[in-house]
DNA sequence: TTAATAGTGTCTATTAGACAATATATT
DNA sequence: AATATATTGTCTAATAGACACTATTAA
């Protein structure tokens, strides 16, 4: 029994399978002067010379997947692999058969978030790389990263909803007025502040009180903000909904 | 410029990548005589003769994954491609470099639901195919399979939540008691029959109801019941969250 | 006749959201 | 002094969930 796999597996020969590849894709969100902002890079070679996409490459041959993700992240950003606020999460896989004229390519889609991530740095291979404000985003981008930057923003838009995502979008240390931008900047509505205030503090394990305070009040006036950090939870319970949700049920 | 690209896709050469093999596997439910059931195959050929593993196989060199699901499930079940009340949605993207002892494998799996799937069919492989009881279910399936079956679950459990997913696995035509037993099977927890009632009916777009009644009441007695076919909605607002999900929010 | 079930009524606690009020900063 | 902001208070409508009740049907 062990014979025949072990046999099996030395006359395996992978090289009568059509060929493919796969590659990863970062759909990076950071926020920058109060404007949602994507990581794009402009293609120095073809296919697609000079479009922009979103940075990416082929997976190493021992490499995970969410560390692929994690260096081809780090390779436009300089942002280190193990940098401690860096969200990572697998957005989904794209194999349309044409979606690369090269060969039949399957792209694992990573989505991250991150506060400040630092300008982009030229990567390995010299190709421009930009924090785009995602309004002033290409209309299209190489291959079908049009549409997975599309499914990235909403599944960013979503996630806000019912996971403590946002508090990867600020400081360690951040008020809850910090917070909100974070949900107005990627709802793209205004929220009523009172409300939202309250609404926080109310879910269990979302945010946790350091005792602090801001240095100094608000730009144009107010009194200093308590400080807050991410608390424990994984799940918001009971979630912040969009006020857009209702309409969008159907 | 267009010259060469051109150039460049005639002279491009794939073979000069490591081999790289693309998979998809399918966690299919479907609800047997009141209990959650998922489609495993025992595996015919080496690697992992015998053990019991998610259908599914390499993807063809022509075709896009949700088809590819869509044929590994066909293979072992007889469901036509166009089963018109499948659901089948992308899952995850399985890629650990030492997952497939013969090579690097990636595999997509995908979920999927239906009503009354019917008895597994021997597939092409001759390989033994079952519906099996999610509590009867072998401690540890082929590969990582337990894992993507975890995961599956786990979907499928929040996706009842916030999505009219549950009138997938009922007839077209339906009481609110038989979707009543797809929550109760499939969070595996008994609900307030009248409560669930009220929730459901007041959940714009979740059901509609026909104007017609079962035949007879319930076996034990009762009145017959309203029925109703699924409405429009995409997603539940509000949603129908599980009795559990407070304790496990952290 | 007994028991199970469908569907509705009622009550309470919680929550969302509109709006207001107050105190504390900034320019 | 004028204005912006943080935070808290109040009110109303919607909702979740516990419990009870009625009508209908099978055995």
């Amino acid at each position: 029994m062990a014979d025949s796999e072990a046999d099996f597996l030395a006359n395996y020969d992978p090289s009568r399978y059509p060929p493919v590849a796969v590659t990863v894709d970062v759909v990076a969100f950071t926020i920058r002067e109060g404007r949602l902002n994507v990581l794009l890079v402009r293609r120095a070679g073809p296919p697609m010379r000079d479009m922009w996409a979103l940075p990416g490459g082929f997976v190493g041959e021992w490499e995970d997947l969410p560390t692929a993700a994690a260096r081809e992240l780090a390779e436009e950003t300089g942002v280190a692999n193990a940098h401690r606020r860096l969200h990572l999460e697998q957005l989904g896989t794209y194999g349309a058969p044409d979606r690369d004229p090269r060969m039949r390519v399957f792209s694992v889609a990573y989505l991250a978030f991150a506060p400040h991530l630092p300008d982009p740095v030229s990567g390995t291979d010299a190709r421009e790389a930009a924090w785009v404000p995602m309004d002033e985003r290409p209309e299209t981008l190489a291959f079908d990263h049009t549409t997975i930057l599309a499914d990235g923003l909403e599944r960013a838009r979503s996630k806000l909803e019912y996971s403590p995502l946002a508090t990867r979008f600020v400081d360690e240390e951040f008020t809850i007025a910090d917070l909100r931008a974070v949900y107005e900047t990627v709802w793209g509505e205004p929220l009523h502040a009172g409300n939202f205030h309250r609404k926080v503090l109310s879910v269990p394990g979302f945010v946790e009180g350091t005792g602090a305070t801001t240095e100094r009040g608000g730009a144009r006036g107010g009194p200093r903000a308590k400080l807050y950090r991410a608390g424990d939870a994984q799940l918001l319970h009971p979630a912040l909904l969009m006020p857009s949700r209702e309409e969008a049920v159907r």
